[in-house]
DNA sequence: GTAAGGTATCTTACAACGTAAGGGAAGACA
DNA sequence: TGTCTTCCCTTACGTTGTAAGATACCTTAC
């Protein structure tokens, strides 16, 4: 397991091979097989260890708090192994460190006083943002805040502005203003949401 | 392209072979390479016509109808198209109508009055949850009512009820109930998204 | 001390994949 | 009539996951 997280966090998921994962642990292909019984469950194992990176929520803090905290860990985790979501994608069974993380969530917001279908709403959101952020920003074609000028210049230069003004506005007034990342964006929108969530627990207590 | 997308969404993204496509279409795999340069191609292709089909938002309607419209419609296409999202996710270039998508929702916040740093994080934040969603709702192990049931139970037989009181609670009392389905959880985020949205832009005019 | 059995590894092989290389037939235009 | 372009073909290669079965070692039983 450590060995094949350490690959694709290395050279990729794509490199992630039974013959290179073999080959690093000083065997032949075929003889993991008689510790794993194929691919998928290395792939389910390393979907469950990810979860357990994860900063469990707990239900001593204020709701807000520690769900925030679980939220941006749960972004930095998957960012730095961006192999993650993409296999969490392809998974449909959970392992135990998944189901404890689900259970911790769950808990915490029924702690904090929101009613069973308001935390199901509550859950489907911010993992929804959590997800799909990531997955945007893994999907960008840039990483450093240099490949994002570079880019943003040779996308300037060849998109024809009057087709495009908006995008070009944001390109040159934002995007290429220095200090931008888009990992910042992250915490706007968990913000947003959060207090979004708040609201509606607030309304729905009053009735 | 209509070959190639009409496969997909029948017999799964993993029969999209090369040699599978040109079979449907009467010829055989190597033919196809005269009218693509290669597999990535054809994904690039049907990532862009994906975005094609989502409805485009207008500045005429108000920004907040208009965006919701679009949302539901990306959220509903890529749901009949469960191959979609696995793609869109690496894909690194935008085709020509991915960009004109882009640049309506770009146009609509600004028309809406957003300033050029809020329709950035309006932007991302409604992807995330467009993405996020529907990758979550492609990952659950159960499609129709009658398998959230089945699977439920099951669960629920095996799960020891006091290491997961929340996560039982939320089954029993919630995911059982007659009429759930996990779809509907869509637009519960989308209104808190829209509403905080709108919130942020006045907060942000008051200044 | 030796036989038996389990555990971990090996070699070999196969089907399916994307695609490189190059050949052949049909129509267009000189 | 001859050449060019377009479209399709066959063949072949390297890589993938993994099925089948042989082989080596370590434990335990007698």
């Amino acid at each position: 397991m450590r060995a094949a997280i350490a690959l694709a966090d290395k050279e990729g998921l794509e490199a992630l091979t039974m013959r290179k994962l073999a080959q690093g642990l000083g065997v032949e292909a075929m003889s993991l097989y008689h510790h794993v019984s194929n691919k998928e469950a290395i792939l389910n194992e390393m979907v469950d260890w990810i979860f357990g990176e994860f900063r469990l929520p707990t239900t001593e803090e204020p709701w807000k708090e520690t769900l925030r905290a679980r939220a941006i860990s749960a972004h930095d985790v998957l960012v730095s192994h961006p192999w993650a979501i993409h296999v969490i994608e392809t998974r449909r069974d959970p392992g135990p460190l998944t189901l404890q993380h689900h259970e911790a969530v769950l808990a915490c917001l029924r702690h904090g006083g929101f009613s069973v279908p308001l935390t199901a709403h509550a859950y489907a959101l911010l993992d929804s943002h959590i997800y799909g952020f990531v997955m945007q920003e893994m999907t960008l074609p840039f990483r450093t805040y240099e490949e994002v000028e570079e880019l943003a210049e040779h996308i300037l230069a060849q998109m024809p502005e009057e087709l495009f003004p908006s995008f070009t506005e944001l390109t040159r007034e934002y995007i290429l203003k220095p200090g931008y990342a888009y990992a910042n964006e992250f915490a706007f929108g968990l913000d947003l949401i959060l207090d979004g969530l708040e609201r509606a627990k607030e309304s729905e207590q009053m009735t």
